[in-house]
DNA sequence: GCGACAAGCTTG
DNA sequence: GTACGAGCTTGTCGCT
């Protein structure tokens, strides 16, 4: 089969600056040629992109700066499955490995941190310096996309940059119709393997060709050096990251399909409810909001205000509260839409993404967001839903804290690594309201962190104080979140469930207490305008929003939110970046047996056995809160720990 | 049948 | 118009 597709193949010459190396000898010309270099750049194509569930490389592209600068570059292909002249993988492995592991040698690579995993399957590491031009692409400009092709395109004003990439989507297309499969499904299976060499040859020496000019293009305009600390940083995540990936989660599948039974059932009884009992069997899909709005709005003639960003009415869970009290329809679509949530986000596919062992690898990216925080997919460690108060005490008459159960939890699918083992949980503490402590130097917020006190508490007393009357810790905690992004009064009416007339007179009250919030916004907006709208924080990573000097008013304002919310959201990030940085070399220094597995933004997750969870303490507690940058208060991490799931955390201190 | 987009929900 | 940053899922709509 695959060698006929090759026989129907169009011949493809190969563009000039571009090699093919199927002979032994030419592939040790190669490799020694390489050897000579100080700096080369790296792509695998593989055989998929999940590295954990059987995907593998198929062939490597090189490039290299010839002794006159000139970008030499070729593909070496060794598992392809096409029935075409190839190298053998036994061959290439050891040379591979070699220069791979060459500490002398600069890696580069766009997204390094997938070659890592790859060549860690192959039984070897990328070691020595390192530069992934992804990473760098995201430092020189955060607003645009950091694709290969895209940055090509953009940066380098190569406009015809994804002239292969399309002839390997059209082969991709035409392979998996002969194979009967969809597209995705099809590349999940094969990935490139079918593809005819020569035209993986094209593709991928483009790809390094591009990477090799993205790296000359963007040392030539500094960023290495403009952002030198955030960039050692940067470099040594992509091997941590990498490590964390690996090592995964482990996830109780027999749990999740109970899990799933149970909200299955949970939607079938609401389903029934509008359907039958409500609607009398001419039901509606309560998956589409289309039609529940129809339903709510001309048929049942419910009228409400808020509406979707495109201006449509909106049908969200704060709509369908303002009437779920007095009308069954919208009480049942409250339930339904719950059940629904954690059927369909959180149970099969969760157990599809799994590996052969049942451990989930998640794919964490660097340059997932603009403001430097990392973001996570496939799947999401970063938004398991957290157990739920109202049905833990529905199921087991107590709250959460108090040790109630949520059966419904997402976090107990979370098990231990091994028997014996623990998983610990460092949590900063509160460290967004510390950064912006330090950066407006606000006299009652670093009173209160230097005291040690809980800030939400002390913002409400201080409001109540003024107002006269008590203010809750819940209100003054929205507060304290929001009002640093902009947060209105009206958005805060909303959100506290508190009369508007209250919150003007709460923001009001606020502001007068901590006046210097206010002064550091406009004083941070007042900079950034200065200079072409850009900011730079603490760390030096930093944020580009043109649309600070829009004419467009709403544009402006908008924009001043989103800077602040990056000042702010991205300081913080840059601690939890560099601590997983810090922690992982201090753990593999002294050799303990320490796995870092899970990270959710101002958190770090680390597995160990129980006799090493006190040593493991003491070692990565102060590396995370040593960032003398911050001058005026500590930097806190709170430790918790675990032995069953990660639903049962309990604090440290209270286990001793 | 596929891709893009919108809306809604989850999280820090 | 009215709080920042993400990812995943379903439904809808237009296009091939």
């Amino acid at each position: 089969m695959a060698t006929q597709l090759v026989a129907f193949a169009e011949p493809l010459p190969l563009e000039p600056n571009k090699q093919l190396i199927t002979t032994p000898e030419r592939f040790e010309k190669l490799i020694r040629f390489l050897e000579s270099r100080p700096k080369i750049v790296i792509d695998y194509e593989t055989s998929g992109l999940d590295y954990a569930n059987g995907a593998h490389s198929i062939g490597m592209g090189l490039a290299a700066w010839t002794d006159s600068g000139q970008i030499w570059n070729a593909y070496v292909p060794y598992r392809h499955r096409t029935g075409e002249r190839q190298l053998d993988f036994a061959l290439v492995a050891p040379a591979l490995k070699g220069l791979l592991e060459n500490q002398a040698i600069c890696k580069i690579a766009h997204n390094i941190k997938f070659e890592d995993h790859f060549s860690r399957r192959e039984g070897w590491a990328i070691l020595g310096p390192r530069y992934d031009t992804m990473i760098a692409a995201r430092l020189y400009d955060e607003n645009y996309s950091a694709k290969l092709e895209n940055r090509a395109e953009w940066d380098l004003g190569i406009r015809d940059s994804r002239r292969w990439e399309t002839r390997v989507h059209d082969r991709i297309v035409a392979l998996a119709r002969m194979n009967r499969l969809g597209i995705e499904a099809y590349k999940k299976i094969h990935g490139y393997e079918e593809l005819g060499i020569e035209l993986t040859a094209q593709y991928c020496g483009t790809d390094v060709e591009q990477t090799g000019l993205l790296y000359e293009f963007y040392e030539r305009a500094g960023v290495s050096q403009l952002y030198a600390r955030i960039w050692a940083t940067e470099m040594a995540l992509t091997s941590d990251l990498c490590d964390m990936e690996e090592n995964g989660l482990p996830l109780d599948i027999p749990y999740l399909e109970d899990v799933k039974r149970q909200v299955v059932q949970a939607q079938e009884v609401a389903a029934y409810q509008i359907n039958q009992v409500i609607l009398g069997g001419h039901g509606i899909n309560p998956g589409s909001d289309k039609e529940v709005f129809d339903l709510m709005w001309n048929r049942m003639g419910l009228r409400w205000t808020k509406k979707t960003k495109k201006g449509a009415m909106a049908v969200d869970e704060e709509v369908l509260s303002q009437f779920s009290a007095t009308n069954a329809f919208c009480y049942y679509m409250l339930k339904w839409r719950e059940a629904n949530k954690i059927e369909t986000t959180y149970t099969e596919s969760l157990i599809a993404m799994c590996d052969p062992r049942g451990v989930l690898h998640p794919n964490f990216q660097s340059v997932g967001t603009v403001t430097g925080r990392l973001s996570c997919g496939q799947p999401n460690f970063q938004n398991m839903s957290a157990d739920n108060d109202d049905r833990a005490i529905e199921f087991s008459g107590k709250k959460v804290e108090k040790g109630g159960v949520d059966p419904w939890s997402i976090r107990r699918a979370f098990p231990m690594r091994h028997p014996g083992w623990v998983r610990l949980f460092f949590d900063y503490s509160q460290v967004e309201l510390r950064v912006l402590a330090e950066y407006s130097q606000d006299p009652i917020m670093i009173d209160s962190f230097l005291r040690r006190e809980d800030l939400h508490q002390r913002t409400a007393n201080e409001i109540g104080a003024v107002w006269g009357k008590e203010c809750p810790r819940r209100v003054a905690k929205i507060a304290n979140f929001g009002i640093a992004y902009c947060l209105s009064a009206a958005g805060l009416s909303r959100q506290a469930h508190i009369a508007e007339s209250e919150a003007e007179f709460f923001m009001a009250t606020f502001f007068a207490r901590y006046s210097r919030v206010a002064a550091f916004r406009e004083e941070l907006w007042g900079e950034a305008r200065r200079n072409h709208c850009q900011w730079t924080n603490i760390f030096g990573r930093t944020r580009r929003v043109p649309d600070l000097q829009s004419g467009d008013f709403r544009k402006a304002k908008s924009g001043e939110r989103r800077l602040i919310g990056s000042a702010i959201q991205g300081t913080a990030a840059e601690f939890t970046k560099e601590s997983i940085v810090r922690a992982n070399r201090a753990l593999k220094e002294r050799r303990i047996p320490a796995l870092l597995c899970n990270t959710v933004h101002d958190e770090i997750q680390i597995d160990t056995p129980r006799e090493y969870m006190a040593e493991v303490i003491t070692i990565v507690k102060p590396l995370m809160e040593y960032y003398p940058e911050i001058k005026s208060i500590p930097i806190i991490a709170d430790v918790e720990w675990s032995d069953k799931t990660w639903a049962d955390k309990q604090d440290y201190e209270e286990a001793v």
